[in-house]
DNA sequence: CTCCTCTTCTACGAATCGTAGAACACCTTG
DNA sequence: CAAGGTGTTCTACGATTCGTAGAAGAGGAG
């Protein structure tokens, strides 16, 4: 069973910009985008365009991306929103336990007030 | 922010051990119960005692394993049992996210009916 | 003091990730 | 078509993590 992907650090801060993006990116647009986000911060390297071209490449091996490769500059899009990704994730970590009633019970117990008022919403067909 | 340990098959398979057992386990008797888990299998190698030294030093330096260092032969147990952990974990991944209301209504639109029904009992202050 | 057992130190190979140069493919335009 | 620039792929390297374990050191039983 293929873990899903445990992104680095780059590799989040890409589908970041990909995911809040609402139209497909090219690689430079993302370049521009993260040196944007990275500007004033310490270490605000500027990033080569193949660096992004390559995390990009690993991200569409791992799924996470599609690229529409028949128009020139292709372009990147994030495959799923981040919220079903993030509740993937959720739903595999939980899966890697087999006493799945302990867990959800430990995991609503500390949940704040309005997140419970919010999945009993939800729970009740919302 | 140190993200929480995504650990190793090994590790994995250890802490697994770790979190069954009610009492605290030594370096051997660890060994031993591995090999039997893995008795059958193809790769049957029967691992070395340093190794599984090695992982338990590893897994108490990332805090999931405390160790008895007055006793001789020491001793180790889980810090948290499993069911924390997991849900210590989905609460990192649901944080990792900005839109938790989002992502949660992904999680609970994809739970099982039995499960919805968990959550809206332990929801219901159980 | 001497073994035998247990622990610590050091190390290496595979995999993953950040990072990017070098080389190759494709239009655009003279 | 020949050039040039722009974009993409290939290859690579250093750091970190993890499985794996030998070598060497520490501590107690006789």
């Amino acid at each position: 069973m293929r873990t899903m992907a445990t992104l680095g650090e780059l590799e989040r801060a890409m589908m970041d910009l990909l995911w809040e993006s609402s139209e497909a990116l090219t690689a430079n647009e993302l370049r521009e985008r993260l040196a944007q986000n990275d500007a004033g911060r310490a270490e605000a390297k500027g990033l080569a365009v193949t660096t992004v071209l390559t995390v990009l490449s690993r991200l569409e091996k791992k799924g996470l991306v599609a690229r529409e490769r028949d128009i020139r500059p292709h372009r990147y899009r994030a495959v799923t929103t981040r919220a079903e990704h993030t509740a993937e994730l959720m739903h595999e970590v939980l899966g890697s336990a087999n006493d799945r009633e302990a867990v959800l019970a430990r995991f609503v117990g500390s949940v704040s007030a309005t997140e419970a008022q919010t999945l009993r919403r939800l729970l009740d067909g919302a």
